[in-house]
DNA sequence: TTTTACAAACCAACCGGTCGGTTTTATAAG
DNA sequence: CTTATAAAACCGACCGGTTGGTTTGTAAAA
């Protein structure tokens, strides 16, 4: 077999095993022995692969960074015509789909915090040019960022194990929280700009429709 | 000194000394030895109150739990005559003085998260209680819990170190959080279906609203 | 031949927990 | 108020097992 792509083989058994480890054990139970034991590797193989523990930790979160951005950036590209805040929107759907993710994806960040919190720097600032892309183009900033929070108060709450919402109820609130007619920003400026009338538009709720 | 004070003494040493550790030098640091040394007693007279590593998370957990549960109940009965659902107000509350806490307190909920997940039955549990009361209360349960998926999420994005915000714009959004004034009720979500492109729903203000 | 991928034995440091012993407090008889 | 005794708090050396990481050896690829 071909030296790269064997490699890349044991890399990414090395890392799935890791995933697997955290998600069925916890993070505390990750260690070098066990994801050798676990991918089928030997400590050794585990070793040339990755020189350091924090290098299998590195990778497993670029790893998964890479995934989501993957996600984001295919989202985003499907949205950015139709939506009047697709950044929102993306970050909305990329945060359910780590949520419901099959594999329990994300946990690589709490394995990562709890080896070394500066590690968490890259996603941080990773998120932090998300979240400029999320203000400038909403017209109640303030409630754009509390609807990206609130997805990852769901996200994060189920990560760590302590969301006392059933899974229905999750996919419902994801479901909400990604429609825009429901969060309609307040009349604060004085001069509201008309969210860009895409296809999307549809009746403004409130005083154009009215229930039953 | 009293032999009970003594104990107490101790205990509370050692719990604020592995508060301190977890905060400065991450959850996975630590150890028994650590506590030991950080809060000055010996490794024998640590045993001696927690039989356990585990007993001490117990502790720590239960101490944190405990503490906020009391600015529960104080705020509680602050607001229960003036706000229209002070279940939630409470909550909101609470979260955002787990966030701005001098002490990186919550911390305690990681550190017991990493060294047996199912520790976070304990809290998990409390909070469906709170959850149940917020729901029970509100006129609009989903906007209720949505607004409380967000504290949570802002609090866990700052404690987990992965928070892209200032602590102004975190203050902000949490003082926006907090005024209901804000979050007019849907009323009952009869027939939403909202994904992606724009159909739905009727938001209606505040009719039912009884403010003061 | 040289380099790369891996295996297996190995190592020092560290981990949670035990244990025998010392000091401090509690109890109570004289 | 002593004094004897037991009980609780505390210490620190120690133990078996684990941890992250190294070293040595080997077979396949380059």
């Amino acid at each position: 077999m071909d030296n790269a792509t064997r490699s890349e083989r044991s890399r990414k058994a090395a890392l799935e095993a890791a995933i697997r480890i955290i998600a069925r054990d916890g993070p505390g139970r990750l260690t070098l022995d066990a994801i050798a034991r676990e991918s089928g590797l030997s400590k050794g193989g585990v070793m040339h692969q990755f020189r350091t523990k924090e290098a299998v930790l590195k990778a497993l979160l670029e790893r998964q960074m890479e995934h989501f951005e993957e996600f984001s950036t295919r989202y985003l590209a499907k949205v950015s015509a139709t939506s009047a805040n697709p950044n929102l929107a993306t970050q909305l759907a990329t945060v359910r789909e780590a949520a419901t993710s099959p594999n329990s994806a994300a946990l690589a960040l709490v394995a990562a915090m709890v080896e070394n919190p500066d590690l968490m720097s890259l996603p941080r600032d990773r998120e932090m040019k998300r979240v400029e892309a999320i203000k400038a183009e909403a017209a109640d900033p303030e409630l754009a960022l509390l609807r990206w929070a609130a997805a990852r108060g769901l996200l994060l709450s189920s990560l760590l194990g302590m969301s006392p919402l059933g899974k229905d109820e999750h996919q419902r609130l994801f479901a909400r929280l990604l429609d825009d007619d429901q969060w309609r920003p307040l009349e604060k400026p004085a001069k509201v700009r008309a969210v860009k009338a895409g296809t999307t538009s549809a009746a403004k709720a409130g005083t154009a429709r009215k229930r039953a």
